[in-house]
DNA sequence: GAATAATAGTTGTTTTTGTAACTAACAAGC
DNA sequence: GCTTGTTAGTTACAAAAACAACTATTATTC
């Protein structure tokens, strides 16, 4: 290690916010992978749904900053399993809608559990003031706030 | 949107860690894309043997969380680009120990100052105590503090 | 209102990643 | 010192992501 170097890469955003995302997705990904064998494109589109109820492919990928080719496969996967239904548009017959069957409301219900739970575990890690900046700056990093 | 629910998911730390994730790669990915048609797993090979000099591939991906398929690749890569050498350890010739070409620094530093760059321009937008308290809580996040 | 452009979504092809199986070298136990 | 297990790294195959080209429909413009 004769040419050290003084570049600190376990600051660098870029790579440091890359790890704690990798890191901080592996339990939640273990849930929606083994248990449903969902990617994570089709838990966000599932998620979406169960949020905001019926929305477009488009809606959801303005919102989720998805490419429309990663929805139109989530949506067909999550389809074929009869997590949800889709409806052509009457008004403009280009767009579908897609809303959650109960299968999918379950599914989703279920995932949202361990999502709330994860969050609720950070508590016990960082203080709500912490984690509540965080977020922020998060958001901020994000172009979302 | 008559299905509307409570859960928000902009703050279900997965979800926005990558959504900061993706979204700080963003500029820095350009560079090691378009001037050195790099990966991310190249540059981060390449970064770790800038900063720690010579290294083997076992080394990196203990580091960097990284899997040996991905750094044989992306070492193979940087050798035809000339990046980097590799020499067979004399002391245990299953391993190679890697090293930065001349070429491979220049390109090194280059990228360094970018990602200084990338860094200074966060205190515009960050005080210094809030972006340590980011720091560390994504280091807690990565398991790595 | 026909021609042109723009949009929603799909499909096909290429890159990149993930996973498992492999080779070669070393280590440990007996 | 031979068998068994482990480790460093590679290769082959399968899964997923990225990118470009496509169809069908709606919007715009002249």
């Amino acid at each position: 290690m004769e040419n050290s170097d003084t570049f600190d890469l376990q600051l660098f955003l870029p790579y440091l916010l890359n790890q704690a995302a990798e890191e901080s997705s592996l339990s939640f990904q273990r849930v929606y992978k083994d248990r449903y064998g969902m990617l994570r494109t089709e838990w966000r589109v599932l998620f979406h749904l169960g949020i905001f109820g019926r929305m477009t492919a488009r809606d959801i990928g303005l919102r989720a900053k998805l490419h429309k080719t990663k929805i139109s496969r989530a949506v067909q996967k999550l389809a074929d399993r009869r997590f949800i239904t889709r409806h052509r548009s009457d008004t403009d017959r280009r767009q579908e809608l897609l809303e959650l069957t109960v299968a999918g409301r379950t599914a989703y219900l279920d995932l949202r559990t361990i999502a709330e739970r994860y969050q609720a575990d950070l508590g016990t890690e960082f203080t709500k003031a912490e984690l509540a900046l965080l977020q922020n700056m998060l958001q901020r990093l994000a172009g979302k706030a």
